[in-house]
DNA sequence: TATGAATGAGTTTTCATTCAT
DNA sequence: AATGAATGAAAACTCATTCAT
């Protein structure tokens, strides 16, 4: 069913060998972003070991061995994805413009940001447990993942200076514990979304939470970071 | 406190029959323990999926056989693991004397006990989390799960109700959400550690940040909690 | 059988405690009788390899180990229980009045009778066909089968002889011959009664085509065994 | 005849690729074909709870994964298994000419072919005893299994109608009632040959009493049959 | 006599990975 | 580059039987 019509329809004027619109049949990018998107959603939903390397081949527009060709092991394969869901979020925190904000408006917009992103991005919080449930040891491979990160901390060691500056902020709290304390609580509602649905009987996770724990975050996050008067 | 006098027990008073120097052959309560307490270690190191039932059996008294016979397969005895590790923390909060204490103290202890349980009992962290990945339906089958946390909510409310009586606490706070904002903070340091580790250089539920933390926790939460005058 | 001290016991002496109403508490042979008609059930239901020992004896009013004490093993059970059923229509054969009657009314009532048994005793069918399957290894070893059926050989050779001497009954007809044809149509519409009804989707066993199956039957074999004219 | 063709092809014409010498390396239709031949085998000796998947791998060309890479399990190779044997009698059923001989003659030849497959096919027969044990429930999974028999209906309607026609036959015999007649009397003495042998110390399925039987089948079918006149 | 607990050997099934075409 | 077939090692689970009390 699917294989049949696949090969044929979205080439449908492209035959075996040429080349149509810049667009090749045997395309080993796209092949690759494909493997790798369905991982990305049977890792997420299934965990490392979890997940069924005949399962993921299936849902794809290729074959299994492919899936060994590009990526060489479901480990591999499993590395390349954390790699690309975390190089996402930390190119979005890039493009924020805090600069042009004042302390208090970027530090609302920075625990915004995370808590949105969080919110959307449940495959990248699902990941990061998963690679935790490892003990990082796959994260740990990749080369830019540290460097990566490093543009956070920056990025929140700015703002509190400049709230410290500005005599908004107090000055004794460390960066790092301060992003903790955003990530603990952009995370945690969506991580544990079922455990705590099954608790109590209500998804922390739901629509009709969103905006109330949005407020709640950013508010205590600027209440912590205020300079007592 | 279970644990505890367990512990003592069997060997101080004369047990019921033929024991003879605290060690019984047949003893199914002893055997079932070490069952569970072998298990807990496995799937929270390794996961539902990540976990062998061989390993488990191996590092028992007993056999593999034996799990079986008592808990049915894999998924039974991992079901019975996430009970015992949820009934635990759900026990030791009810011990917490919070009515003596002053509303803002009762808080205070009660994000304390929170934190230091979360960071004392890696293995129920980890558990949580696991239980998550497979959408909580391992939990959900345990029919004194939600009445079990019911008593959470009970004590959050009243500590809540006394602190507005008092004119110390904003009276506009969900108690589920207030717990879900302490266990966030407490959680989440514990749980990933090992990515958060491997990305700043630095792990968040080493002893080395353990007070500075709780600190942290216990006057964000009272920060966030308290009337604003 | 094993242990020679345990033979003597249950007969001999009441058993530990008291006697009701001239009934012991341990009957014995109740105890037997009760753990083999719920064999009987188990494997005719489920065959000897798909009969569970466990599932024999939760059914029973004792334990497992009563099973192993009295039987030995599941395949002594299997035995005891094949035993008893064959004996129980041999000795119903026996009770025939044939001799009273014409050899053609004898005949009728002889078929009249093997088709009500094998409608009226599906265990007994379903035995059979079991022990067909094992090669009849387990009814072998029986001593008293062998003389047992040497009963119905003499019945019905002296049906033959007495219709053949009446001008009535052809006189070239193996007695044996004549049972198993007889035994055929009675045993095949009970043996393959669920194949039979899902292919045809009627069932040849059910109380619809009871009678007319009868009369079929004794009339083949009369028509049969009738001389010719 | 499908099977006396198939052996015999392969190696004569030219197969479609690569073959050399007659066997290719990987030819999946061969290897299902060599797992259901063995697996018939295995299933009609042991039973399906008897039979060993080890067992039945151990004595084919391939490993036991394939026979769970083609068969998914035991249960759905066993249901393969019959369905196979199902179709060869039915197949071989239709292929008799019957139209072309008169009412006796066609019936006469109905009831020796089935006579002669009973006594050749013994898997099939056993197979149709082991399934009965099953109450039938994996048959009834088939979705041809019905279809397929009402061919066999039809066969004998036709056979009595014209019979019926022609002042030969009787009227009043249901065309369902008469196969189960026929089944019966060629089936029993091979599904229950070894209690009966046991019994009777004489094998019914054995060389010596083939022709006798045969005979006596085939007339008291046909005497049954016969118009009285 | 009775019983729940215990066991070892075996049985079915799964899975990541590689091979032949 | 692509694919269905093939595989070995390991995993979960079952069962008749025996032991300790």
């Amino acid at each position: 069913m699917k294989k049949g019509s696949k090969a044929a329809t979205p080439e449908s004027a492209a035959p075996s060998s040429t080349t149509v619109e810049g667009r090749r049949k045997y395309d080993p990018e796209e092949t690759k972003r494909n493997i790798l998107d369905i991982a990305t959603q049977e890792f997420s939903a299934m965990g490392l070991t979890g997940a069924r390397v005949d399962a993921i081949a299936e849902r794809t527009n290729t074959t299994k061995r492919m899936l060994y060709y590009y990526f060489g092991s479901k480990e591999g394969l499993y590395e390349a994805v954390l790699e690309q869901v975390y190089s996402d979020i930390r190119a979005l925190e890039q493009e924020l413009q805090l600069a042009e904000m004042g302390p208090e408006e970027a530090l609302r917009e920075f625990v915004g940001f995370t808590f949105d992103y969080h919110d959307k991005h449940r495959d990248f919080v699902r990941l990061v447990t998963i690679e935790n449930i490892h003990g990082a040891k796959y994260i740990e491979q990749s080369k830019t993942f540290k460097t990566r990160n490093s543009s956070v901390v920056k990025t929140i060691e700015d703002l509190i200076a400049r709230g410290v500056a500005a005599g908004r902020f107090r000055d004794d709290v460390d960066p790092i514990d301060l992003h903790l304390m955003i990530s603990s609580m952009c995370f945690h509602r969506i991580a544990n979304q079922h455990t705590w649905g099954a608790a109590f009987g209500r998804d922390p996770s739901g629509p009709r939470s969103r905006t109330r724990h949005r407020e709640m975050i950013v508010e205590s996050v600027l209440r912590f970071m205020r300079r007592d008067t």
